[in-house]
DNA sequence: CAATACTGGATAGTTAGACTATCCATGTCA
DNA sequence: TGACATGGATAGTCTAACTATCCAGTATTG
């Protein structure tokens, strides 16, 4: 199919498609003449991969290349979630100390050596958020989180694929970024569940 | 204390400092003169809590200021969670069908009709992702995760203090937000730690 | 085979969001 | 009194993500 079709395929505009080849977020069709290219099938299914990605997994352009370059050129299985959470993690001031989050994955019973500093860097950002906000949660109650967390990426890892190196990192690097708002969904929903239960019925619609 | 100290406190320029007083997140100083301002401790807590809006927890300054707004003028403790989660989910196309989420949200034994229009439409849209990226989660998964979040949720919505209208409003609509990248923090963390037992020890530092 | 429409690629322009810089008529204080 | 700071208004900057225009080169149609 030629690009007009291929954007229609997608519900972009052809000028965004574009920008998404210029961008370096979609391959190449292949040339039939200087100045015409026919695409297929795997453009339509990138697309939809990226608008996901830009999307409801709120990342950036910049973030989306890299994710699609790491999937494209799959890393072992030893440093796969390194790289999948550095392609989605922003970068943090280096400066910031992380005891505080070095000290709470300890606490946790984890291991902060197999954590990447980036993550810890997330972390204690959140705490300082949390902070900011005049939050103090309890140590029960971050334990709570982190187990409730780990029952969810215990789950992922155990189901990572292991036939092939290719469908290894695409289940880690999208399952890292794509399951967020997900979670985040579920979370709210939750909330309002039990919110309904513990004000016994009748709440009205938000 | 005047606006370059008030700056100086919360360590931004007072440029900044001004934009957040014309956009109406920092409310006004105490005018000792047509020209001159006071601004007191309330003015830095209120800055320290913006940054971690807008910084950590990746809210706009227009949900920034819903946010505030929200705890400012408490709503009643029924519709606290509507407010909180409307103030801060990002509007979805109001023709996206929501009939996947609705199902999903039942099949959790949820009731859908607790739960606001804007989270179905979050949930949709997280599925649609993960279809776009081509997973597919088994329904039990779905279960897993959902109930790993409702141990969160369950806990948050148990400590909602009962005290007074304002904390209740604050714990929830700070909570709601502020929670947020802890638990992705967390369930990173949870990967790599759940990573390096698989594959028993050594990964390199990603 | 000429007229027309469409294509891919390059380049420039737009929009929105979050600041940032400049001005200026007061204040303040040494 | 006079240098400097302040609050408020206004305009400018910067980045990200598109979007529009242009143009030479096909494809297509009568």
């Amino acid at each position: 199919m030629r690009m007009s079709q291929l954007a229609q395929e997608a519900g972009l505009p052809t000028a965004t498609v574009k920008y998404y080849l210029r961008e370096g977020l979609l391959h190449e069709g292949r040339l039939t003449s200087p100045t015409q290219a026919h695409y297929d099938e795997t453009h339509v299914e990138r697309l939809r991969l990226i608008r996901a990605l830009v999307g409801p997994a709120g990342q950036s352009i910049a973030s989306t290349r890299r994710i699609l370059a790491a999937i494209a050129d799959p890393p072992s299985e030893l440093d796969l979630l390194g790289i999948a959470h550095d392609a989605v993690t922003p970068r943090y001031p280096a400066e910031l100390p992380t005891d505080r989050a070095r000290q709470v994955v300890e606490g946790l019973g984890w291991n902060s050596a197999h954590c990447a500093p980036s993550t810890l860097g997330a972390l204690q950002e959140a705490l300082d958020g949390l902070e900011a906000g005049g939050f103090e949660l309890s140590d029960e109650t971050l334990e709570r989180y982190a187990s409730a967390m780990m029952v969810v990426a215990a789950d992922e890892i155990a189901e990572i694929p292991t036939d092939s190196a290719e469908a290894a990192a695409r289940f880690v690097i999208l399952g890292t970024v794509l399951v967020e708002p997900l979670l985040l969904a579920l979370r709210r929903l939750a909330q309002q569940t039990a919110s309904a239960q513990r004000f016994s019925g009748s709440r009205q619609s938000g």
